[in-house]
DNA sequence: CTGAAAGCGCTTACAG
DNA sequence: CTGAAAGCGCTTACAG
């Protein structure tokens, strides 16, 4: 393979201005550039990474963690992971997936031999040891969720507490007391995973405020029981008038579960709910729902975190996405 | 960050000492072993990746090249996106993102760049570019999938020709004559994609030799189009016996549409299917089907091109994994 | 606008 | 069993 000594050979320069004319570090003529640039196509030259990451202590790599529990619904994180690499490219850098079962140890693995300039983190705990792994870390990292007592690392999710404000105050509005929520298995808040208890906890809350009653139910960890807790809580609550999910895989079935009831939507019962666009068109959802907003989260992520290596002095951030309700006609005033 | 110099000075011994402790590529007297191990401890020395990479020419990084076009169901992709990154870690590599448009050009950037030691590539068409990208790279690749005239190449997939064959057999053995058999859009047929083409040719061929009527229908792109093709088929073929699936976006959705069309399985209709376990099971699939494996795959996938890289003259395998049946009593005799 | 040279942190013949 | 030194392919002060 040529390398920058070949290329400056070739081109009658040395190797220095080979390397200035690459970074444009420095001005220069534009014939030895054209020579330069002859050069390059004639050797097929490209950069060799590990040199580079050598002389720079940059790789221009981000590392991403995934821990993938058997509670969480895979599917969903897809979108993340395309997002995130395609953004990362558009910005000069490649993805190392981190996937260990202890991300804490794959974030000190990465970082320590320098292999990642930085490191972006999904589905975020509250209180998340990853992010206290990234803390001791030499490169910054960027967390895709919310993490409390984190406040020194930049964060960017969605306003999953306003998300749940806002879809309970939207079944007041149309006036049901009586609400169902199905939510993620218990597993998940016993972790604090943030999506689900800052939801949780905002709604329970803009309930309690506004006199909805509001019946917690807790997704099965296997489809089976997913989907006996639904049936349960049906058939426990008769009056309810509406559904609120939070609970890409409890999503799946319902559209199912509901037609073997002949519950009509929203005839019979409201339902509201969080997921994605290209989630919904994939499992044909028909409910109003929060946007989860997989893309913009990814895209800001992989910013900051590029913006975060740029300049570690910069201020932190902290940006929860305002939830957007996207209205399928799937709730009704009663 | 502590160097391997660090690490030398504070054992007292050379650097290409701590080099050959670390490799165990020479054998090492017990006290100095003893003294540079607690160096590397009392330092916390972790040895720099690009310094490595650029000395051995070895990044221990795998390319997983993935090229999801929206023709596509994301949910299948992350089960062998998790088993590669495991798979890989435990033989040493770690698993970096390609997921360019372009995966032929994804593959020359990482592989002229040397940042990669070998490729996977993912959802491999009959003729396609990426596996003549690889047979131009230093790099060895491996296909996840067949490609015709890759001879060159080693790849592993499962037996999908095998699977048309077995699964048309089965119907037939039970006795059924007329069957509907619901496969991937015809945009996949155009870039035959191995998965599609191979399992369709010979479930086609099957069918004729043993004389069932195999009445092709060619899921939609979009949930609409795909839930209106099945019921379209469904009413174009009153007297069919069997439903033969192949395309998890169908799988989906069959359970509603069939109750919804007061069609039970096997009763009134027999459906065999491709899928995995981990997919049925995460949408409560009650199909008999072909295990669509994607964990031996990714597993046999990452072997090999570990075995490649360490040997570039060994033998070229080209692995189909033979299929296996998973009874769920969807089907039954006529 | 350009070059010579040191240095990034490893590995590995070579020599003992 | 161990060390001195060259080399991997870049970048970047330093000097002109």
């Amino acid at each position: 393979m040529a390398t920058i000594a070949d290329v400056a050979q070739h081109a009658g320069v040395s190797r220095s201005t080979v390397s200035h004319a690459l970074s444009g570090k420095r001005p220069i003529s534009l014939a030895t550039r054209e020579r330069i640039n002859e050069a390059i196509i004639a050797l097929k030259f490209t950069p060799n990474a590990g040199a580079k990451a050598l002389a720079t202590s940059k790789s221009s790599i981000m590392g991403l963690v995934i821990s993938i529990t058997p509670e969480e619904f895979a599917p969903a994180t897809m979108q993340y992971v395309l997002v995130v690499s395609e953004t990362a490219r558009s910005l000069g850098y490649d993805v190392l997936m981190v996937t260990e079962v202890d991300g804490a140890e794959g974030i000190t693995r990465v970082t320590d031999s320098n292999l990642v300039d930085g490191v972006l983190v999904l589905d975020v705990k509250r209180h998340d040891d990853r992010a206290v792994s990234i803390l001791g870390a030499r490169q910054p990292g960027v967390l895709m969720g919310y993490a409390e007592g984190n406040e020194s690392l930049d964060s960017v999710d969605l306003d999953f507490a306003a998300a749940g404000r806002l879809l309970v105050r939207h079944l007041f509005d149309y006036g049901h007391r009586e609400v169902i929520f199905i939510t993620f298995p218990e597993e998940l808040f016993a972790q604090s995973v943030g999506f689900a208890w800052r939801f949780r906890d905002a709604a329970v809350d803009t309930a309690a405020e506004l006199g909805v009653s509001l019946n917690i139910v807790y997704g099965g960890t296997n489809p089976v029981r997913r989907y006996q807790g639904v049936e349960e809580a049906l058939d426990r609550h008769p009056t309810a008038t509406a559904l609120l999910v939070h609970n890409e895989g409890v999503l799946v079935d319902l559209p199912m579960l509901l037609a073997q009831r002949r519950l009509s939507v929203p005839r019979d019962l409201s339902v509201v709910s969080v997921f994605s666009e290209q989630f919904g068109s994939m499992f044909s959802l028909p409910y109003t729902a929060i946007e989860a907003s997989p893309k913009p989260v990814a895209t800001r992520a992989v910013q900051l975190l590029a913006a975060r290596i740029a300049d570690r002095e910069r201020p932190v951030v902290s940006e929860l996405l305002e939830p957007v309700l996207i209205d399928r006609g799937s709730s009704r005033a009663i």
